[in-house]
DNA sequence: ATATCTGCAAAGACTTTGCATGAGA
DNA sequence: TCTCATGCAAAGTCTTTGCAGATAT
């Protein structure tokens, strides 16, 4: 069994097979290529990491395996606006925690954040409560980006 | 002069115009085009508007000019997750008002919602200062996006 | 045993680019 | 006049799909 860092392997494989899917040399790869240091990645980016614990694997495999992922809501995916999409654990008792995004939109550099996160999820739970009311909509999930320039981008 | 609802025309025009760019019909037809009801436009939505306006126009003109229009800070463009990007006038002084949306992660619709706007502004008021101060990042706008099943989809 | 997965290559969807012509200021 | 903008078509990128063989349970 493989070095995982931020994610239990025993809980991902339960979930995958308890969804009737088969945990597979694959799958593992694209666990672990989440699992290193280095998040929102993209897809190539994944299939590149994978690739060192699975030579063969190929993209479309790590597609429908990020797909599954997302599906199963193991996995988040975002786009910051490169037209990219990008992947990262969503487990928010994993080592990094629930975060949100700082984008800078001349380089793309990704910073996470956590700072206001206490008052940001107090409002979001209250919100999604909210909102759950009003609109009908059964709330899974949400995404806050803040987008600007970063030091070096701003001379 | 064509009648625009959500948008005051010299105002766009003044915008563009200070950045050496020009006013053309098929500016006109996009602006004119974000203007009509149905915000969380694609490209291609757009195009057929606009279209519309100006029958000669060709999508890589809309997409230039959205991408002209994002810049200058007129346009918010985002992605729902369906690998298309969307576009609405991001003047919180328009008629619709600044707002954050509820995407079904089923059907894909978007509905706008302004009920927390305020506690949320208020909140990313602080964040944004208190991120730019430890980031040092200049920051320039947000998202803010809930992802869950709509009451048709949830059955 | 058999439904699920996989890699590969081809197809698809959305977006960008090149270029000669056309047109605002 | 002189840039800047346009339309068209071709090219580019990212992502999905089809399929026969391989595999997990």
């Amino acid at each position: 069994m493989r070095n995982r860092k931020n994610h239990d392997p025993n809980c991902c494989c339960r979930r995958i097979r308890g969804h009737g899917r088969r945990i597979t040399p694959s799958r593992h790869a694209v666990l672990d290529a989440l699992s290193e240091r280095g998040d929102h990645l993209t897809a190539e980016e994944v299939f590149k990491k994978a690739a060192r614990f699975c030579p063969n694997i190929g993209l479309a495999t790590v597609y429908r395996t990020l797909e599954l992922l997302a599906e199963l809501g193991m996995v988040s995916k975002f786009d910051t606006g490169d037209d990219k999409a990008r992947y990262e654990f969503a487990d928010p008792t994993a080592a990094k925690g629930h975060h949100h995004h700082l984008v800078c939109s001349s380089c793309g550099k990704i910073v996470d954040y956590k700072d206001f996160i206490k008052e940001e999820t107090e409002l979001l739970h209250r919100a999604e409560k909210g909102l759950s009311k009003k609109y009908g909509f059964d709330i899974k999930s949400h995404i806050i980006q803040f987008f600007g320039l970063c030091p070096d981008c701003r001379r």
